[in-house]
DNA sequence: ATACCTGCAAAAGCTTTGCACAAGG
DNA sequence: CCTTGTGCAAAGCTTTTGCAGGTAT
């Protein structure tokens, strides 16, 4: 993921507050809490690893609010979900990066983010002729890096 | 998923069936009648469907043989693994369909079929780029169907 | 004959849920 | 206060694995 020193953390937890104030739903040092880390990472991540880490880090969270928190994040898009091939969801933050898609090893599991504007183009497109809303989208090349690569992941 | 009335079951097999030469893999009745329901199905599917299926159709068959049979059809191309965003593997068959790409409604879950040849040139475009070897991608849209939709699926 | 394959059931792995207690508004 | 959120553990679901018996080659 593209570091972007840009990034306010505060401006992100505001966002979040906002969102929160809107769904009439609590702000807990929990769900902040989550919010700092996840944007702290600067890679994908599974929901189990953050709440691994954050434990290490000792901080007392439950995997429930986790998942809950980052349903939450995603809602509000400052977080993004990704199923990459595999059972295992993986998240990444989202505000202040441009949209991006990925690309993914089969060998060695690495992804690597890459823009094209012919995405939004096929989305405009496709909305139009099948009269769909798009909102989203989600787009994954997978394939082999190119020197040596091991399965490290 | 488009209907195809050229698709011959017969051809299917025997590119099954050479496969399975290949894979020094036995030719057994299961993976024949698993390959046999899956084209006589026109639709997108999980694995417990497809399982459930045969078993009411009073065929002896095991979870454990139909996501053996599925991984070796997906990989001699005859069957297309999906994940449209849940944590549920989605199946379709590939032989004789146009490669396509979908978009799902967020809402009542129907899936529908599309093509762009755009995906191909950032395929070839950022293959190049980034010096990876592209062998495979999954392009969805999400959003909402336009007419009113009804959370059935 | 001998690998490999199958069915069955149990295990594994990710995610969700139930419940009692805690705490935000 | 009252309702929502939390931690913990258990349950749920999809998928994988172990094992004993069966079968393709």
């Amino acid at each position: 993921m593209q570091s972007n020193p840009t990034t306010d953390i505060q401006q992100v937890k505001d966002i979040f507050s906002e969102h929160l104030r809107e769904r009439k739903a609590r702000r807990t040092p929990e769900r902040f809490a989550i919010l700092e880390e996840i944007y702290n990472r600067d890679d994908h991540f599974d929901a189990e690893s953050l709440y691994i880490h954050m434990k290490t880090n000792n901080y007392r969270v439950s995997r429930a609010t986790v998942y809950n928190t980052l349903e939450l994040l995603v809602s509000c898009d400052l977080v993004k979900k990704h199923q990459f091939g595999k059972n295992l969801a993986q998240y990444e933050k989202s505000y202040g990066y441009k949209q991006h898609d990925h690309l993914i090893c089969n060998t060695c599991g690495r992804v690597t983010e890459f823009c094209d504007p012919r995405v939004q183009q096929i989305k405009n497109m496709m909305g139009d002729i099948l009269s769909f809303r798009v909102t989203g989208h989600s787009l994954n090349l997978y394939g082999e890096c190119a020197g040596a690569c091991e399965r490290t992941q």
